[in-house]
DNA sequence: TGCCGTGTGTATGATTACGCACACAGCGGG
DNA sequence: CCCGCTGTGTGCGTAATCATACACACGGCA
């Protein structure tokens, strides 16, 4: 299957880094890709699944989370055009199972490789394997910050930080998310959300309403995650 | 500096993956490396310093932690010979500050590249890099796996899961450390420790003396463990 | 022998987080 | 309009963890 030019330019777009730099050997390896589509809400792996191919997400995101014994969940990060899932990454190139699960948040583009062109791009191309490099060690930082969060912070200063940066994301805009999705980001139960969502509420931090929390002071809510 | 035979012979025997696949491009990398020696205790990188040499680690091991602002530690990973330090890839190559802190805990001989001649030898040698990138995503797993037990399990879990991995590396000989270094790898108190440890030898899974912890029951410390 | 530093045991209370239970609110469909 | 589903608010008891505080035990050393 060839790309469309469409296609290519959304590559160039996300990932600039490889393709600016796009040496004869990686087009041939383009053209082998497959563009799939997914829906939202498939779940891409699960614990312990092998992954067969490696993906170049071109739209939507990805959520990467594990799963606890008593049912709460815990994500990991997410993927987004531009970046890779390290974990999959893990499974080409050790061959191991993968060792959470993943969904897709939206619908997804994606192009895929197989395995087998995946280690002929490895050895053929040099950019490519230096951008795969450099985006496993960044993504390994993202994760030790995780553990670091997760062992030494309270529960409210990492929700409070987490709503500063989804905030961020949204532009401001009001987030269309559950107590309970919530909850799934940071491990912890909905009921825990639901109170300290209402405290900052009462601090004049947010504003609440059934399936979306409003900002109302930038300033109060990073006061609350900075201390 | 040249390498001697005993080094390359060490070399031999711990990075096996890397050393059978010897092209001579490899070599020509191994004769620009420099030996060193460090002795224990000392503190190899300090959170944001930069990391600016490449290490083969050929006797010791290394231990790589997160510091809490109230002072306390979480040991994110150890590094021994056959081994490599997956956060200072992340400096090498991302050229980020070391993002937490690592110190020799016994003394160490080590291979050193410079950053240049890294780069080089990423280029240059297709096993080194398949070494590379499999080492970095193993360790993915094993960071990720580190924040689902954080999140998930009971602090006495994690610390019977770790005197289990502790005996194995002994061989079932006695452990010489103390509750609070205990707790430093945990990420939390040296009290919490002590009454744990003291819970487990009641259930007559160890012992304990000053300074030491000796097995008793490896059924009783895995059945601990499990549950 | 007595002193001192380090390591250990443990009581007590506070804080943080969880689980359960239930009432109620918003919203869409029949 | 009522029903039912999902989402939210919250009270209460419990469990886990932490912080403080202190007593004591061991072992080296003067």
């Amino acid at each position: 299957m060839t790309i469309t030019a469409e296609t290519h330019e959304r590559l160039q777009d996300h990932y600039p880094e490889v393709m600016n730099l796009l040496e004869p050997d990686t087009f041939s390896i383009l053209t082998s890709a497959n563009q799939t589509r997914i829906p939202a809400g498939a779940r891409l792996f699960r614990e312990t699944e092998r992954c067969t191919h490696f993906m170049w997400l071109l739209e939507g995101t990805v959520r990467v989370f594990k799963h606890s014994p008593s049912g709460r969940e815990i994500t990991l990060y997410r993927v987004s055009p531009g970046e890779l899932c390290v974990l999959s990454l893990q499974c080409l190139i050790c061959g191991d199972g993968f060792p959470a699960e993943a969904v897709a948040e939206t619908d997804l583009v994606g192009l895929t490789l197989s395995q087998h062109d995946f280690d002929k791009a490895i050895d053929d191309c040099r950019d490519f394997r230096r951008y795969l490099l450099k985006v496993l060690s960044r993504r390994i930082g993202d994760v030790v910050r995780l553990v670091s969060e997760v062992t030494f912070q309270r529960l409210e200063l990492r929700l409070a930080c987490l709503l500063g940066q989804l905030f961020e994301r949204s532009g401001g805009g009001p987030l269309l998310k559950t107590h309970a999705e919530v909850a799934r980001e940071l491990g912890t139960t909905r009921e825990m959300v639901s109170r300290i969502l209402k405290d900052l509420e009462h601090q004049e931090c947010i504003r609440l309403s059934r399936g979306k929390i409003y900002l109302v002071s930038q300033e109060g809510l990073s006061w609350f995650s900075r201390s």
